[in-house]
DNA sequence: GGGTGCATGTAATGGGTTACATGATTCT
DNA sequence: AGAATCATGTAACCCATTACATGCACCC
């Protein structure tokens, strides 16, 4: 709700353009689907915290432009001063990884190997932000801008360390567990 | 769901003890209330993939104890086999930060310094897990368990490295903004 | 011709938290 | 005396994603 009103604020947009600013800029630290986006319009419309003029375009449908009000700003101001509720994510792969004695180290490395690839992808994806965050720097808010992207950086960062450090970690626990079931096969006295 | 039957093959619980388990050992990847974690124990119990023993106490309610079954052991197996989604995390902090500009560098500052606070006392009752683990090295899951926690501690670390970054940055651009807006009122040279 | 992008919106569905309800015991 | 812990469960509610529906234009 209030990331619209907070959007609004750089400058009037679509719902669409609002969708697409989310998903390329803040993407990484909030997200909100236009199954939301839509329907949080129309409220904040309907509550005079935004105003909404339609613009017709030729073949594709109207856009409807919002612009955020005094009111709007004011509820904004409010929102801001609201000390931030910490959220508690929800890693799907520590939780298989906690499990990972009842898988199997292989495939708990393979998730490991695809999430280095995929934070690898967003890392060079925040270096092209972040050149984008320099063009603007005019804008008083792009120092912020450039810090919340900072966290992001820095996080991803720590998680690669961390990934290097794990897929290491699971290969001594894989040769120990061959070790382990070899010894137990040639009846050696080397077991535990 | 899946967390209940991974906990489960640690050792027969009640759901109770799984809520207890939950915010105290998975809290810092894993979250579910009590509000699930009943219907859910229901739902296995329904299926097949928990049994359910009445153990009665005096005083107090009875206690449910769920054991996992081997349809459950299979159920779980799967789901370990699934390639787990990334999730994207919803952080207020971030977002307000985003819109830092339209708030004030104190106010901003002063969450930064309570998240540092939190943080900290998160990473000290890390060290307390650590040790718990370190008591349960005989178990074979515990190797993985150790290695979720050392995500913890990494990503924490690397918070408050961005924390203690941030709020020298917020500063200056406090420093900056006072600058600024002496200098307007002046009708100074120094003006940009 | 078919996929993708622009552009809006609604409906169904699912997931999760909070609040409620109960009740004895133990700690402060 | 009152709060917290043990222990279970249901119901209300909120929020969010996904799917559906529409339709033109542009590119391959």
């Amino acid at each position: 709700m209030e990331v619209l009103l907070g959007l609004l604020t750089i400058e009037p947009m679509s719902g669409y353009d609002l969708g697409q600013m989310i998903r390329e800029s803040i993407h990484h630290f909030w997200n909100e689907s236009y199954g939301q986006i839509y329907p949080n319009l129309k409220m904040l419309a309907a509550g005079g915290f935004v105003t909404r003029k339609t613009q017709k375009q030729k073949g594709k449908p109207d856009r409807n432009i919002y612009s955020i009000t005094k009111k709007g700003r004011e509820r904004l101001q409010r929102w801001l001063q609201v000390e931030p509720q910490p959220e508690f994510p929800r890693n799907e792969l520590l939780l298989k990884l906690f499990f990972g004695a009842t898988a199997s180290p292989q495939t708990i490395g393979g998730y490991v190997d695809q999430m280095i690839a995929r934070e690898q992808a967003v890392l060079e994806r925040f270096a092209f932000i972040e050149s984008e965050i320099a063009k603007n720097a005019n804008y008083p808010d792009a120092p912020y801008w450039q810090i919340a992207l900072r966290f992001g950086q820095i996080e991803l960062e720590a998680h690669m360390r961390w990934a290097e450090e794990t897929v290491t970690s699971l290969r001594k626990l894989d040769k120990e567990r061959d070790r382990v079931s070899r010894s137990r096969k040639g009846k050696s006295h080397a077991g535990r």
